[in-house]
DNA sequence: AGATGCTATCCCATATTACGGGAAAAACGA
DNA sequence: TCGTTTTTCCCGTAATATGGGATAGCATCT
């Protein structure tokens, strides 16, 4: 700890605590400093940022001055940085995926041969009610086909509407489930307290199953997508006839699909810790209920 | 060009061509890298980017490697880079500025002080028309007091209307000028053709000035603010009795207030070449009139 | 007011880190 | 199939970034 000589061997790198070998040091600094902003801390000092990154102040100084002069991080005070517009203008800047199809497109594929079942995305609208946005075919001569593309259909109907409809803020759901439930197969929930507890179980679980709730003969299984603002906007299904599906195999598929809905949400720029705050905003924990 | 040696010295830096100095290279280039992504080129191949930024393919090979497990970039194809959802996570993190009122609080403080003049913050509403949304009053005894905060305006009222209705979409605009203005005060401007004029040249000086226009007495300038989607949010004006504001001096404030409009702009993550986009989306040229 | 931390900034000798060339491997196109 | 382009890997080199220390500016406590 103490400074005997002149100059001491720098640490071996390992600042965050990630890993090592990603290549040049400086940018994992960059980023690690950048990732000490957040809603907590939107502001900080220089020394603050030394502290939690475990950099001297003289690298973290030097590092800010780089960063502040690309734009990544702005001074909005004296002795005080935020982020920076650089971060925002690239954001927006267009080169990102503008809708979710675009987002999804190359998990959906991956999916769709993976299992070889017709995978489909699903958009939640503003009318809280969701659309087939897009779908990949399965090859089979069997297969689903989603043939009602753009169409609102009502959240509590199948397993894409209920993956949605378990991670939408708590005020929208008790909304919906407020209203009465279309029976439109013989195995529809019409029960809202018997959706509740099926809700209940998708958020716990990640994924929402349907055995021809919305469309006899159909089994499907569907995983939410989050935007970078932790909000679900949509969700990614592999629907198939029953003869394929049995429970077991649904159940197989989920890991898929969970896998697949999280890629795009990454994408979209998600986070695990967004997504864990827009779990608990679903559910209104049993606390204050 | 040749390779006499085994390794010649490196070039002195200097990627983009930018000036010398800022500190930490790596950062430099990783932003550079960051840079050649855009609208036109939303994904790009590792000697794609080579040559674009002057960087040995060496090089560029383990920025972007580093990058990219760091989240800044992240490889959509075999071969194929594109820009990381680490930067939509920290855009969308909420350590920015929430509202225009938080990204303009500062600029307006430093505008007011040097103009001492009232300082207004405008912002577009939704319904076409702009509302006050925050002031930093001068502090002279006779001064600009807005009493109406929140208070819908129509745009063609007064220089902050003006300024950002000289930027909006020209559909919006059309629309807006479709519609007849009610003269407020006997220097306001009822005729559509001379509103017209003045919006063109308001377009291409980057402000609009006003007097006695919506209040009598009053003189004001104001300079639209843009944000990271190339989108008028708004404006800063400045504005004081007319024995204090002779045309001369509003001239000349006008530089101010296009500068701090423009620092707002900035922090909301507005680029030069966006705005550009924004003027001629704003002004159809007379060729497609 | 004076004293005492704390923070930011600057400078410098050092060697660690990142550099670019070159070559092999892999993909692409013909 | 072969030639070309692009990506990946390796390595010796020195340029680059590093951390310590010193200075000066603030804020808080006594």
């Amino acid at each position: 700890m103490s400074g005997i000589q002149g100059t001491p061997p720098r640490s071996t790198g390992e600042v965050g605590g990630r890993a090592r070998g990603s290549g040049v040091q400086s940018i994992d600094r960059a980023v690690t400093i950048l990732r000490c902003f957040g809603p907590r801390s939107p502001e900080l000092g220089i020394s603050e940022i030394a502290r939690t990154t475990g950099l001297s102040t003289s690298t973290t100084h030097r590092l800010l001055a780089s960063m502040q002069h690309n734009g990544l991080v702005r001074q909005v005070a004296e002795r005080r940085y935020a982020l920076g517009p650089l971060l925002v203008q690239l954001a927006g800047s267009g080169a990102f995926p503008a809708s979710l199809r675009d987002a999804a497109l190359q998990a959906m594929r991956e999916l769709r041969d993976r299992s070889d079942e017709t995978v489909g995305l699903h958009e939640l609208l503003a009318s809280n009610k969701r659309a087939v946005v897009d779908q990949a075919e399965s090859h089979h001569a069997l297969r689903r086909t989603y043939t009602e593309l753009g169409e609102p259909i009502p959240l509590p109907h199948g397993a894409p509407g209920k993956a949605i409809l378990a991670f939408v803020p708590w005020e929208v759901s008790a909304e919906v489930l407020g209203e009465p439930i279309e029976a439109v197969t013989p195995a529809t929930i019409t029960d809202p307290d018997e959706l509740r507890a099926e809700l209940e179980r998708a958020r716990a679980d990640g994924f929402a199953m349907s055995f021809s709730e919305r469309t006899p003969g159909i089994h499907t299984v569907a995983a939410p997508i989050f935007d970078n603002r932790a909000r679900v906007v949509g969700c990614l299904s592999i629907s198939g006839p029953e003869v394929r599906m049995p429970r077991a195999r649904v159940e197989t598929l989920s890991i898929d699909v969970k896998r697949a809905a999280w890629q795009v949400s990454e994408v979209l720029g998600a986070t695990g810790e967004a997504v864990r705050r827009c779990r608990e905003h679903a559910a209104p924990s049993s606390a204050d209920r």
